[in-house]
DNA sequence: TTCCCATATTGCAATATTACAATATGTTTT
DNA sequence: AAAACATATTGTAATATTGCAATATGGGAA
């Protein structure tokens, strides 16, 4: 099939892992730790930094963009794309959830 | 071409990003949540615990397992699942790197 | 206005992912 | 050995994702 059931699973477990899997492509990551470092975050940048075309990096910018995870606004002639700390934060939060659980709970 | 690019793009950020992309499903997530919560792993468990048929859910096992997120023992007539921790921490840490930087840049 | 520049959108083609039925494999129980 | 159980694999069909060329859009500069 290709389409990923989502009927069963909790609203937030849904709303993670389309976070996630947005996440998981090495463009996007990228993108992510760039903004994350760059003091700037202009787009034009991540076209000479990555090794894809412009238009496949606005389709990547657009899918954060989507999830929540970045936010854009108009500069003049660029767009100033940042990430929001919000989102990210809830992110890693459900990480740190996920690691409390297996930090009690005994291996086997 | 639905094929990921991955020249360019460093070792560290494709396995990264190839866990997260795993990580990125709701089956998988709730997978790895129901491990960390659990004190028993027995994958039978999950077949009644998730919407989806026992094949279905035997790939995404195997989807986990194979970026080593999940390790699976047999125990006769079972498979105890578990989380690999290290692992685990190492995608912590990731995230974790990502908002030391976050939070030293100022927003714009 | 006309010409650039930065970014977005559209339209493909190729490949990947997902789900499940059917089947296979291997183990314990009887 | 046969039955029952747990899990894996295979085959297949539907859908999603990816990448890029071509094109559109919209702002600033000439």
């Amino acid at each position: 099939m290709g389409i990923t059931k989502t009927i069963g699973f909790s609203e937030v477990v849904i709303e993670m892992a389309d976070i996630l899997k947005v996440l998981g492509h090495p463009a996007r990551l990228s993108i992510m730790e760039y903004l994350a470092n760059s003091p700037s975050c202009i787009c034009n940048d991540l076209v000479e930094e990555l090794p894809l075309a412009q238009p496949t990096i606005s389709r990547h910018l657009s899918e954060l963009k989507r999830v929540g995870l970045i936010q854009g606004q108009i500069s003049g002639k660029n767009i100033c794309y940042c990430i929001n700390p919000k989102k990210w934060n809830k992110v890693l939060l459900h990480f740190k959830m996920i690691t409390t659980s297996l930090s009690i709970k005994k291996q086997c």
